[in-house]
DNA sequence: AAGTGTATGTTGTAATTCCAACAGAAAGGT
DNA sequence: ACCTTTCTGTTGGAATTACAACATACACTT
């Protein structure tokens, strides 16, 4: 139990919590701790969206089944990604999503209306966790914002274009890695993975950029296509 | 000034705080109105991020400029909209983005860190605008997510077909109006407005869906494609 | 060093989208 | 009613993408 608390102290929705301080909040917050095993679901859509959920352990993945019960999958959560708070901080009844275990999981849950309201006593603490909810949701609006951009360009190249040239901006340098491999970048993009590669291979003869694996360098040539 | 607190009060950021209360804690926030002359800049790029700025009169865009200089759209503002505050809340230190008034505009900038942060003499309706200001970033989470899942969808059919089925489920009902015109869903979806029209025209002549202007009713025939 | 599996680049064809142009329908103003 | 403007649906050819199939490169195991 005192590891679990150290291991949450490292998670940004506890950045800056020390373990005891966490341990002393969670009551405050109606936390409970779920079990869930492979394929069970963490959330089923329909139920009250109430909770901030927390994976500790596992794997798990958000999905949505549309109007004739085709589902898709809307993200894939790791140990210390937040979940759901957007669901119960939105004022929405009941969740539109469903999360399901892709491995056994442990979940971390907190009523989303207590984490939102100070508490009575107002422990300073508490102050700290709502500015980490805060950024945690206004990161991943960011993230967002920034696939849309990219994928709202019309085609492969300036799609590809649009996102190297911000990985450029961001790291104020022409040279940098990426987070994904070919096929990740394809799906982030929402572009097919064989003609990515074809355009890269012609951005390359064309000497427009230079790459080999998650390596990139943008030559500066100032074209605007 | 009196009317601009009732107006303000009925702004997303302000939803249940009086308009009393409104004047009595825009000085814990370190408030201030700006007026910029059409095309003038609101924030200029690179500023540091520390606002939350209301739109309170006027139309203003965001913006953004690649490596290159090019620059797009990112969004469109209404009065009542709120801007900024992700970038502010995320604790990044510079804007990442310009806003420009498209028309003359006046403007209320919050000093984001004393909105995130409950004063000192913890005035309740603090309270009150932390939630908005939390419920109006998971609105947009939710309707960038929501975007994310029709433009991550291969064709125009299944792009228009994610959307509409989601507003069906949405309101619980086979037919329904939507918020855009034809030119507007296709912006939104991503795709180009002649296609989708020709498109909706096959969806109709096969029997799936019937629509006229803003009105569209799903036949449900439980095809998958 | 050989073998295995995954990641990546290449190619050709079918399908889809983009673009421009245009015609009819609808909406708004005089 | 008339004119004007905007919105919508339709069409055809050019450009782009999807898909499948395969070759090569690379990492990891034995």
């Amino acid at each position: 139990m005192e590891d679990f608390l150290s291991v949450l102290s490292r998670y940004a929705l506890f950045q800056g919590v020390a373990p005891e301080e966490i341990q002393a909040i969670l009551p405050c917050l109606g936390s409970k701790t779920r079990s869930v095993s492979k394929g069970g679901p963490v959330f089923l859509e329909g139920e009250p969206a109430r909770w901030v959920g927390v994976l500790l352990t596992g794997m798990a993945q958000v999905v949505q089944d549309d109007y004739y019960g085709n589902r898709s999958v809307l993200a894939i959560l790791q140990p210390g990604d937040t979940f759901g708070e957007a669901f119960s901080c939105a004022g929405i009844a009941t969740m539109p999503v469903s999360v399901m275990a892709l491995t056994d999981c442990e979940i971390l849950l907190l009523d989303c209306s207590r984490v939102m309201t100070t508490c009575s006593h107002s422990c300073h603490f508490h102050t700290q966790l709502i500015q980490n909810l805060l950024k945690g949701m206004a990161l991943k609006n960011l993230a967002f914002t920034e696939k849309i951009r990219h994928m709202s360009k019309k085609t492969t190249r300036e799609k590809l274009l649009s996102y190297l040239l911000q990985q450029a901006k961001k790291r104020g340098a022409a040279a940098f890695t990426i987070p994904y491999d070919r096929q990740g970048l394809a799906d982030y993009l929402g572009v097919e993975r064989s003609a990515m590669s074809a355009e890269l291979s012609k951005l390359k003869k064309a000497g427009l950029l230079d790459t080999k694996g998650s390596w990139f360098c943008l030559k500066d040539t100032r074209r605007d296509d």
